[in-house]
DNA sequence: TAATTTATTTTGATGTCCAAAATAATCTTG
DNA sequence: CAAGATTATTTTGGACATCAAAATAAATTA
């Protein structure tokens, strides 16, 4: 329900953003198929447009020379003016920073990893560590960090995008790790706090409108198993930003032991290092003993399993079952449209999928999943960087006005 | 994201909707009142309640006798015109049909309850048995058909509310039982349906709506486990209307047997039925021999437990950890602020509450819930109704425009 | 009775959208 | 090659919404 009281201006908020975002969506485009495609007269078109011209926004795009064929006055592009801004994406993972900058129109300009030994920072040192990177980076490309807009952070684990902390990560010893405000100080650079399996939701609402405007969950299989939520065509954040703990759903009482410290959670299982543990018969209740787990021993575990080693497929069966009803719950709750099974763990699914689909079967009422569609998406880590573009590029487009 | 042009009819419509909901929610007003409320400003309020007024959806209010002890312009209070419409709501749960008949400001005018073995009836039957409901408890209080402007039903069980069918209800044998086309076409009354819990929920929403504003989940403890989820100040309902069947969200994969006929559910450990047959030492794999149970059966049972009796301890241990695990999945997924125990269990709430902690303790990051608030709400079954008045009314104040 | 106070209505300004008319810039055709 | 046809964009004028400020209404107080 919404329950604010409307005005004028809202409505011209309002249609601004819808062209904005189409073009952004569908690149240049002229006034006409705006108007197709945001249901807006030609007349108001116009308007909004000239508008966003004066505000330098938006430019003429170089005409097309391969098009006109066509009878009628010829069309004229429109395109976002890609130097209205710069924004940066850095996503903190385990031992790794990467960061990523990108101009208004959403193209990238560049990027960089580093290689951090992350468990062993404190608290405080995370961001000192992270400005050094964002100011050295943005030294290379000979940017001042005035020239930056926006930064968006994007974490694997519980972050409070309110307090810009990071509740609880994988990555850190250490919990409440402050983020936004020290690296805003350090740098002068306006910072917000997002997951990184809801920036990949983000990325894939933005590329694939239309196939989420309902509900749908975005599995992320990887250095550990992260979860985006899309509830009404929007990327779901529960009341501190922190929601969707999914690898930290439970998945058994007293079950295997997981980097959280708890039993039993999902991510115990079907991680990396829950299936890696589970294949070299370690006891299950023994804590991990892996960083980041290295992509060729997984590969490695991989080909032993599709070669039928006993362990290794039971540990996959495993991960599979625990994924399962993981999944089995949440279609119970939220009943969504469409389940995406996204991220590098992609690759051994097929491992899983008997032991997932069996879990789902038992693990919830078939009226429930009828009509769900579970896709897989072979895309990496670097849609966690894009959605995070998108992610800040959208609210830009909100409430950016200009010089 | 809201995807839709905006345009000046759109203003209209919302800050109308606005003032109407201030109305239903604080009783009769006079215009400063709704001005402050919604924020609209006094011009504004006059232009639109005079609409309202010609439309015949408002009416002058008794002046209240007590009240003028102020100096200035006495203030005229402003109501809803009760006498708009009425509307009906029907609650279907295990053995029972209940029918409440309300006129537009949510009075309420009458009611009855009918005892119907739900079990026996098979898919035709149950649109025919509750046409007869309606159309006799019309006959009764003379009035037509016609003269009710919607039906709003409410049962357990999952929904499709696109459809209008009852995809699954431990009411009824049978499933995909049709409801609101049936009903509709026996009666003439436009219907919808709607899952109970949500219903609860909506009424919490439509009477403490600041406690509402973000997300919470209400949890039905009574003849089954039902709940409600309130996303961004809103009852969320699936992609078919069927969301959160938490009580046929699994517990324990190859655990008790459920009424739906899996194994594991939460419902077979936390309904009456589930701590029932644990206390009387049935095996957790046997069907429940029971239908609806009597609330005197209960009370005994948790007579017996408060007075130590070991069995029915166990009974409600088990019950508070599958419910205490239910909820720590759905805290991790969701991360809500606010969970509320409602429905005739709340009684026996007490003996399930340690467990119910342990469970949310062992299952979720402490971050993830230290502002949970976990309310408690003695509220029944007549709720329930009420809550389905509410959502009726307020899709009324939305597009209703008299006459 | 006049002054004061508060509620409500009226007035006039500003801003939005849209339909329809006008204009612009091309291609087609005789 | 000029007139006509066609399509894109801009301009114009009307309808309608909100709001600030002024005007009016209806009471109490002095």
């Amino acid at each position: 329900m919404n329950t604010n009281k409307a005005d004028v201006d809202a409505v011209r908020r309002q249609n601004r953003y819808l062209i904005l975002q189409a073009l952004r969506i569908h690149g240049a485009r002229p006034r006409v198929d705006i108007g197709r495609l945001t249901q807006l007269s030609p007349a108001t078109v116009t308007a909004i447009t000239a508008q966003l011209f004066a505000e330098g926004l938006v430019i003429e795009a170089q005409q097309d020379q391969a098009a006109p064929l066509t009878r009628g006055r010829p069309t004229v592009d429109l395109e976002l003016n890609p130097d209205v801004l710069r924004v940066l994406a850095l996503k903190i993972s385990i031992d790794r920073f990467e960061i990523a900058l990108s101009d208004y129109s959403g193209e990238r300009l560049g990027g960089t990893i580093l290689a951090v030994s992350t468990s062993n920072l404190d608290a405080a040192s995370v961001a000192e560590r992270a400005s050094q990177f964002i100011l050295s980076f943005l030294a290379e490309h000979h940017l001042q960090p005035s020239a930056i807009h926006k930064l968006g952070i994007a974490v694997q684990g519980a972050v409070d995008s309110h307090s810009g902390q990071l509740i609880w990560s994988p990555a850190f010893g250490e919990r409440n790790i402050p983020l936004t405000k020290p690296i805003s100080e350090r740098t002068g650079i306006a910072c917000i706090l997002a997951n990184d399996a809801n920036m990949i939701a983000e990325g894939l609402m933005a590329r694939e409108h239309h196939s989420y405007l309902g509900t749908a969950a975005v599995v992320f299989l990887g250095y550990g198993v992260g979860l985006g939520l899309v509830i009404h065509g929007t990327t779901f954040h529960g009341s501190t930003g922190a929601a969707a703990e999914f690898g930290h759903m439970n998945h058994m009482p007293a079950g295997a032991l997981c980097r959280c410290g708890r039993f039993g959670c999902i991510e115990a299982y079907a991680s990396d290092y829950g299936i890696l543990r589970h294949a070299e018969g370690l006891p299950l209740d023994m804590v991990p003993p892996y960083g980041a787990v290295d992509p060729a021993v997984m590969k490695a575990l991989e080909n032993a399993a599709k070669q039928g080693d006993a362990a290794a497929v039971a540990a996959y069966n495993a991960a599979g079952s625990a994924l399962g009803f993981g999944l089995a719950r949440l279609v119970a709750l939220l009943n969504p449209d469409r389940i995406v099974i996204a991220g590098p763990g992609t690759s051994a699914f097929d491992l899983m999928e008997p032991a997932v689909l069996q879990a789902l079967d038992d693990g919830v009422v078939e009226a429930l999943r009828q009509n769900l569609i579970i896709e897989r998406l072979p895309i990496g880590h670097d849609m966690i960087l894009t959605g995070t573009f998108d992610k800040i590029l959208g609210e830009v487009d909100r409430d950016y006005h200009g010089h």
